[in-house]
DNA sequence: TATGAATGAGTCTTCATTCAT
DNA sequence: AATGAATGAAGACTCATTCAT
């Protein structure tokens, strides 16, 4: 009876729109920031009418929200996935160094997505809330995944914290600001040798 | 050409008001967050009228430029400055260890503060060019300190932007999250150690 | 590339709205000055909310030049429309005075709106611009009738120009001035005698 | 004792103060409009300060006032003061020549002072009430100097009107809208040629 | 007298949200 | 379910005028 409801859908056509609407708001957003896209670039942007947009999502605010829980996996830490069938401390520190790379890619492809992201991670206490606990998950994953290949679980948490914010640094770095003066390579040679360090017994 | 011209205050009292409304406007803005501020809100918490913040700002963003310009030596890297007369490798770990603390206790005062700033310079470029240019100076002022103290000069640059990179997020991670799991004593420990290792030989 | 697009509209509520804001707008503009009307008044008296009139309009100048577009032929050179069939340079004379009563009357009807448009003809360059090429046209339909109907063709557009604006100022001094001591039937026999003495070979 | 008098200033000081206030505020009002220049511009091109306006002008609408009082009489029918000691039936028309040439050079030098004022009498009433006394005397001087010149004195009045009207146009004609298609001295003599078959018996 | 800093009401414009269709 | 027209509160900014010095 109440009319304000949020709906969830469960018919396909229901979820494409909402889905749709999602797409489009991360995207916009992304590109333009929170307060400089409007839900009615939204509704165009996703092909449905402005009115139809408050069936599927409390508010604007929401549909941030939606966008970056569906998003949010590709755009931080998404090389973490990439299961490395053979991996020892031996041929750690390579395997490490192409996990950087991609993780640089992944920053270049998603540079303006992460930047406005992370802006509002920092005004936006739900948003922050959300990235922290996703923290937390990527963080447990590779302690898991670093254990399960015998290494050293002394303080492995906090030197998985230590690594993981290293590389963020790194490829934050490497894609925004372009420091004549710094030779990356070397970079991240250095990096990767601080994190080998890190895990060594 | 244009009829409105921005008064640079020479005298007292017009340098106070000025400087009242960059106070009452960063307080705000690293309250609620520049776009929940708005320039009423700036006027009163400065105790003087909205008329007059157009004649020392050109716009409301201007006022957030000033501001961080006026506050962002005290909230970022505070304790750089504190040249410590007897430093040599040897003792270094220790006075690092202490600067860090520094770093944390003033991370701590200024937290919204930093938060918010943090988000503007992700989707601010004159923010992002400023604090860009900030911890370029900030990186060069550190390696001709370490430099000048014996220091292995051999990629210094890179070093020390690696270690500016880990006390951050060290900070951050101590004020802002508290991990139930972390041992934030621990964490200091295997960040003053990533440091050395990085700046020996 | 902006968000906000103006709708042009299609549908006959909408039609019906915009052409509300228009007679509103002109209206309110015409009665007290442009610079003395805001867009609040505007919406009200239109009967609609504010927000809406920023989805038919650019602003509020916009409004205005709408309002001349729609009114203007209502209010300038009205009677040119009626076609004389038997016109003849014998008759002239008296259709040119019908006209000329015409003129005044219609003066008469729309007097604040004529000068409200005259004012901002002076200071607006679209407006000036739209008023010029209105005026053109009008010469110029004046000029073939006359040519079709056997006058002389000689300098006829300059005759017509100045023709026009006997007629204009004549209007005008009726109307608006009454000065006491001028015999105002005297004056458009006057005038008359002007324009046939022009027109004639 | 009451502070907010608008004082008449004695002192040879202060009468040029109020004369540069004057004169500023007419340059930068028939310049770029009365509601798009404000007091701060007006006090600056004056080199007075803001608060001393209003010791001499009541508001803003009365430095305009007094400007038009002052410079109107440079700006519109300048050439009538120019006595012609021997005129007669015989060489008028080339006088009126002479005097149309002067009124177009004229009007070309204060073009945008005449079209701003022009604009102001449209929608302001204490302004047209100036204007309509200026006319009067102008056109009762143009009058006088007829019959004391000869010329037939039945309908004078309605004929200078006429015939100061038809200059207008034509002047203003010339100087703003350079029609393409239009002889201007065809016109010009076309407006003589009217204006002689006013004046004659 | 004179200054120019300060006031604050007023204005245009935007946009998240609602609602008639 | 869907549309998109309509709402109206809120915000940035301007400027005629006042007032402390």
């Amino acid at each position: 009876m109440d009319q304000s409801e949020i709906k969830e859908p469960v018919q396909k056509r229901s979820i494409e729109t909402k889905d749709k609407i999602i797409k489009a708001g991360f995207d916009l957003i992304c590109e333009k920031g929170y307060y400089n896209t409007n839900t009615a670039e939204i509704a165009k942007e996703a092909n449905v009418s402005t009115g139809i947009v408050y069936r599927y999502f409390k508010d604007k605010h929401d549909i941030l929200i939606e966008g970056i829980k569906t998003y949010a996996s590709n755009i931080f830490y998404p090389a973490i996935d990439i299961d490395t069938t053979e991996f020892n401390f031996k041929n750690a520190k390579e395997l490490f160094r192409d996990m950087i790379n991609k993780f640089i890619e992944n920053h270049k492809l998603s540079q303006t997505a992460h930047e406005e992201i992370m802006a509002m991670v920092h005004s936006d206490n739900i948003i922050a809330e959300f990235f922290h606990e996703y923290e937390i998950t990527t963080t447990n994953n590779i302690v898991n995944f670093l254990k399960n290949n015998g290494f050293d679980e002394s303080n492995l948490t906090e030197k998985v914290h230590i690594a993981l914010g290293l590389v963020d640094n790194l490829c934050h770095e490497i894609v925004y600001h372009k420091h004549e003066s710094i030779n990356y390579d070397k970079m991240i040679d250095l990096v990767l040798n601080c994190i080998m360090e890190l895990l060594k017994k």
